[in-house]
DNA sequence: CAGGATCCTATACGATACTG
DNA sequence: CAGTATCGTATAGGATCCTG
């Protein structure tokens, strides 16, 4: 493919981009427990671990400080007994919000297509 | 978060969905990959070795088979010598390219927010 | 050039048990 | 309930070398 110099450098860019947002989403987790709060608007620890089909308390535990730490999540101790926890997106995370429902759309058609067949 | 039982259904449908998608594109290179092949329309082996960043041949080599399995991309020796092998989107491989888009934009977004600043 | 083979390391992840 | 601690395994992934 024949480009220009600065068609080259548009190219770099977005990969760059596309990068950046691996960085913060990628792994096995992440983008299931970010689908979860958003599709319910508020949800608690417990809540997502049944969602989020296999992933253990630990790895949860463990993404969600990353996923606090990147500013998509926001942490809420609520003063009951015993203690509940209720995550939801900030305005930041909630940005994601036409990927998550792109990867749901995509994710039907791909199922029909090659596991449904 | 009080639901009607077909509404929890639904949560379901699509956190399955999200799923099914993650299941063919998680993963520290996949979305990567795909940009560059999306991007160029065309790429050889050795571009998309210099496009994504860090990546090995061995990690190369073995993400574009899974992406040929799953029927996104497809390759193409070309009779050159020495041999000379392009990858391009499959139609279905195709369907990604608003979520690759979203991401370039998210990403682009999320660096001058968290990482900028 | 494209990629396979080999070897090795880091870390992602799971299971289980424990605590305020 | 919402985690933390500990331990163990599996896999992801890097480096290097080799070949048609």
């Amino acid at each position: 493919m024949q480009c220009e110099p600065h068609q080259i450098d548009k190219h770099k860019k977005k990969m760059m981009a596309v990068q950046d947002s691996m960085d913060v989403l990628s792994g096995k987790w992440k983008i299931s427990i970010i689908s979860s709060i958003c599709y319910y608007n508020k949800r608690r620890f417990s809540d997502i671990l049944n969602d989020v089909d296999g992933i253990s308390n630990r790895m949860l535990s463990k993404e969600l400080k990353e996923l606090e730490i990147n500013q998509l999540v926001k942490r809420t101790v609520l003063d009951t007994h015993p203690v509940t926890v209720e995550y939801e997106l900030t305005e930041h995370g909630l940005t994601l919000k036409t990927i998550i429902n792109n990867l749901t759309d995509w994710g039907m058609e791909h199922r029909k297509k090659i596991i449904g067949v």
